[in-house]
DNA sequence: GTCTATACTACGATAGAC
DNA sequence: GTCTATCGTAGTATAGAC
């Protein structure tokens, strides 16, 4: 499809120039196709702004979806169980930040973060709210010693773990050492973000 | 100065619209110039650029050179003083990221995590940099039990707790259900990341 | 549906007055 | 040092051929 090789391309341009930036020519163009496309599929450069922003939450939450229903599953009553389903929704959601296809699309999530747009809450209710909330309701049964607020922002904090590998991706290579992140260091990464969220979910009430 | 004056435009429109997007027209308008003083002052939109980034990486550093003198000071010997001074520097890390100021330059920042340019290498060297060490040289004294890459891998994701709150305010917004960030519960995210910041340097030999 | 052609606006750089 | 004026380029939108 022609209009889904527009919002790959576009995906790309928004994320590394930004709305104003990104040129509807050269996305186009990268698509083999005119600019005037654009206005046919999405009625211009705003509408395909959109349709990124709902492609992005769709990828998002498609891949966080086997870590999402684990965590709803009503079988997990017991602190343990519900301790290895959230280790296991930050453990997908760090191999996401992670992974070399979230470059594309975090720019984009990124910039809408700093100065949401009608974007934004396509990508929160499409894809941040059901890992969030499903995150919370795990961590309930973990520290029930916190109040409503002080779990949502230990929840967040706890994915902040995982978001830098991402949002600060240029800095974690230069603390690291590395020009890039090796498939050995990223087991590595992984396995220090689950043992010091470990750390912080064996706090309160053993 | 119409030089300084220049430079926080620039930091605003570079911000929120990108290298590409944002126009000297506009940076030049917004201080009360005409955009050929930046030809004159910087030698064209690339030298702003780079003279946003310095001057970025200097707010960054004057702000948090407290923190790391006291980090860096000898006296620092005990697991336990390594411990209140590591947390002291989270916290004036957290500050920063909570304070409205940062979201000015938080965005030039994010882009340049994202894609660095020249202007990366002068937010490192010139602000970043001297985080990071002085938070593995603290780290290195209370978990001793973990090799080199773990002990930077750790100390970035202790930062990652509280580099969300900026990077991914809205979202954050959004989880704790409020349109913006009281002070009530600044403190109470000041507490939670010191916490979370304390269960995880306490893991390792007692 | 996809193309070309065009209208209009805004961009960065630069020259030159003062 | 700061301004105005201008040049060449590139942007989005739109109309209309096919």
């Amino acid at each position: 499809m022609l209009s889904e090789r527009l919002i790959d391309s576009a995906i790309e341009h928004f994320g590394r120039r930004g709305f104003e930036g990104a040129s509807t020519r050269e996305i186009a163009a990268a698509s083999g196709t005119a600019m005037s496309s654009i206005t046919y599929h999405f009625g211009g450069k705003e509408g395909l702004y959109l349709a990124v922003a709902d492609h992005v939450a769709n990828r998002i939450a498609a891949r966080q979806a086997d870590a999402i229903a684990a965590a709803r599953d009503e079988a997990v009553t017991s602190r343990e169980q519900a301790t290895e389903s959230l280790l296991t929704l930050l453990d997908s959601f760090g191999r996401m930040m992670l992974a070399p296809q979230s470059a594309a699309w975090a720019s984009f999530v990124l910039r809408e973060q700093q100065q949401p747009t009608a974007a934004f809450e396509r990508l929160y209710e499409g894809a941040m709210k059901g890992i969030v909330e499903a995150a919370i309701s795990l961590f309930a049964k973990i520290r029930p010693d916190l109040n409503e607020a002080e779990m949502r922002a230990t929840v967040i904090m706890l994915f902040g773990q995982a978001m830098i590998l991402r949002s600060g991706r240029a800095a974690v290579c230069r603390a690291l050492g590395a020009d890039a992140i090796s498939p050995a260091m990223e087991s590595m990464l992984l396995a220090r973000l689950r043992a010091n969220s470990l750390a912080i979910l064996s706090e309160g009430p053993g």
